[in-house]
DNA sequence: ATCCCCATGTAATGGGTTACATGATTCA
DNA sequence: TGAATCATGTAACCCATTACATGGGGAT
């Protein structure tokens, strides 16, 4: 349940229209809440249904036509509420830990290359983190909106941090390993 | 589509009922891939639809009794060849760091006591996962088994440490900041 | 007998993903 | 005018979540 205030949060930062919002939903605020425009679109016109904001009054509202939306008062009450309520953290679901656990009985033929390619999907990950911080954090300003933010930012930095360095831990266990093919008991 | 996967790994360490795997996602696998019961009869119905897992040919099936399954061959080869195939990380989603995002639009009210309720609960993961090595790995044992599942013990440990953490950085800020009512702009 | 817990399920709902559809604009 | 791209959507499917249902066994 927490789409709607992506979205809320993401239009109060700037009015947009879908297709903006699907942009900055790949840039930024997906980093930690990702969406693809199908969702966006249902989400927006459940949105503006329920009042929470409204498309901006300007052009027609054809088809192909852009459409831009802003966040009426009542949305901005109800992402406040929904910020300030208690929420119980999400259990996580990790495919790759999952898949290391599968080789621990079958066998490890094959992942490690896979590993390799995450180490650098999260390296890379990682690296677009840190230009966002020397683009958007320069040392200096400190409005509390921009503490928030790279608090948030911080978030992403040490996460990729963390998986690289795991699985650049995981690699050299791998080297270690006797190869482990998959032993029919 | 892991959660067949999941259950053949914690079929094949150990055969069980519904409600032992159940119990066995509650504690171990389900820490990094959580499934109620819901999901777990379900899926225990399609497995062995598929031919990939069988009943224990043992007590009458009928409606309050137990039901033991253990993977068949095809469920074995089906497993591997999951785990040995490359697959692209999914996005995170993150409601506390996306509340963050928002905090900084409309407020911070109310968020601090729920950010402690954070770190309370990830420390206490963590003490559970400390546990769990000291029981489960004692310094000595290296079977190539055992240090595969060492290591994904080890993500655990250290992910929720970057928890705890982040959020005694966070909540640090948080004493810092002006109080940060919503303003409306 | 009754109550509670164990064990296995069914049903309804909702969000997310993938594939496809349609109109508008731009450019060769 | 035809192709490519921008922009907004629809539809179908899958998975997860929540609530409820049913039967068996043990304890008081």
């Amino acid at each position: 349940m927490s789409l709607p205030h992506a979205i809320l949060t993401a239009l109060l930062e700037k009015p947009s229209s879908g297709l903006e919002l699907t942009r900055r939903f790949d840039r930024s605020i997906g980093y930690f809440w990702s969406a693809t425009h199908q969702q966006i679109y249902r989400e927006l016109g459940k949105l503006e249904g329920e009042g929470l904001i409204r498309a901006l009054p300007s052009e027609q509202p054809a088809r192909g036509q852009k459409k831009a939306y802003e966040v009426l008062p009542a949305g901005r009450e109800e992402l406040a509420r929904w910020t300030a309520v208690s929420q119980d953290p999400k259990p996580h679901r990790d495919a790759l830990l999952l898949r290391l656990r599968a080789a621990a009985v079958v066998g490890t033929t094959g992942l490690d290359a896979d590993l390799r390619r995450h180490r650098e999907l999260h390296a890379r990950q990682l690296e677009t983190y840190r230009e966002i911080e020397r683009r958007d954090f320069p040392p200096g300003r400190d409005e509390p909106e921009d503490r928030l933010r790279h608090l948030v930012l911080r978030a992403g930095i040490d996460l990729e941090t963390f998986w690289t360095q795991w699985l650049d831990h995981a690699l050299a266990e791998f080297a270690e390993l006797p190869d482990m093919p998959e032993r029919q008991e």
